[in-house]
DNA sequence: AGGTAATATTACCCAAAGTAACAGAAATTG
DNA sequence: CAATTTCTGTTACTTTGGGTAATATTACCT
């Protein structure tokens, strides 16, 4: 297309000063990046204004591109859960020959790795994370489903239903998320320990304490 | 005056129906009975000036009850927490001869009813529910050390390392709330089987998809 | 009655979300 | 190249809601 050849043109002569015009998706990730640098600094409080000037830029620029102060937050969410998800189908795939504990204890790793390495940013989210927010829906919906799908491919793999995926998908990520959070702000238990009553409490259950029934006795 | 005199005719007249002068604490308890009225209304966006409004006084005397927002919160989510423990604890409790399945059925049975009650109060303090937030931390702290006791006396009767317990109960507090949180947002499930779905995985883990190891095969 | 402690009100401040109106640069077109 | 439209940005405003200072009123106590 002529169109795009001349567009082409005009952004190689534009492209010296690197923040002139640009393709929208760009700019929006640009401006989405100092929201997120903003948040790593300053944590959950971080307003509009302050996300604006760290883009060198002003609220109603910020509006455009996101709307509102959820459309933000939503987007930041969905960038969060993206990785989140990959990383989690990562840790789990690689395993796809292991035990059923072996991989659930990647996964469940993976998540408090993947918190710790951004704990301001996570914090954020979950501050604005009502279960009606756009926020928290997205990263949990987001993430629960690739969990339910790693879920329901074991299930069906051996011969159960895998109807409930979804239901233990949504419960795994709030059990992780939960204990998660009162680890972080208490942390009494050494990390590795704490990593394996909730491996044992997510692969057995409670009912014979977190252990495979029958014991060694 | 006419005016300060007719109000305080009428203040005398109304001086009958209870509304006139108390003890601290029992203008307390009105105040935030007041507040949980507007928020069951209203939902989750319910502002000082309204609560205030409902118990017909105006936002310093709530202030001063509650010293701020976080304050009210905090003692709406104590009042719920309370409730909401006492009534998981009844309901395990009755079944301290039961099988752990039948009592974590019961508990996960008497969380999801409780909340069910009270959708709109349990939507604000989800809402408001950051983990670093006064009102989650209470409520789930409360809950959970109810719980945690609860599953400690199980392990040790069962001759375990109760060590876990506190662990088990804030992953199983986080599991409940938020697959419950998904289902009510979309109930694709009848509710009896939701909930089967959780007590199966709350008893025995994903491991073996939610049943007890040598299924009967 | 008179003084003091509660109890409540009015009228304000402040921060932050969100928006209307306007200004300058850049691409488009005759 | 000049005129126009478009894109990107700004200033300055409105609104809402949390929080508070100064002040008035009521109740209590001796």
């Amino acid at each position: 297309m002529d169109v795009a050849q001349e567009t082409a043109q005009a952004q190689i002569i534009t492209a010296v000063p690197a923040r002139a015009s640009r393709r929208t998706a760009e700019r929006r990730e640009e401006l989405l990046q100092a929201a997120l640098k903003v948040i790593r600094t300053v944590g959950a409080g971080a307003s509009m204004e302050q996300m604006a000037a760290e883009a060198g830029i002003t609220k109603p620029v910020l509006y455009r591109y996101f709307g509102d102060r959820e459309g933000l937050i939503g987007a930041v969410a969905g960038r969060f859960a993206e990785a989140l998800a990959e990383r989690l189908a990562l840790a789990v795939a690689s395993l796809v020959e292991a035990s059923p504990e072996q991989a659930i204890r990647a996964g469940i790793e993976a998540y408090i790795s993947f918190i710790e390495e951004d704990p301001e940013l996570y914090g954020f989210l979950s501050q604005h994370a009502a279960p009606d927010s756009a926020a928290l829906v997205s990263i949990v919906d987001r993430v629960a489903k690739a969990l339910a799908g790693l879920i329901a491919g074991r299930m069906i793999e051996a011969e159960l239903d895998p109807r409930p995926a979804t239901t233990f998908a949504h419960g795994i990520v709030g059990m992780v998320h939960m204990a998660g959070a009162r680890w972080a702000r208490q942390p009494e238990l050494p990390r590795e320990e704490f990593i394996s009553y909730l491996v044992a409490l997510a692969s057995y259950g409670l009912a014979n304490g977190g252990r495979p029934l029958q014991p060694e006795e």
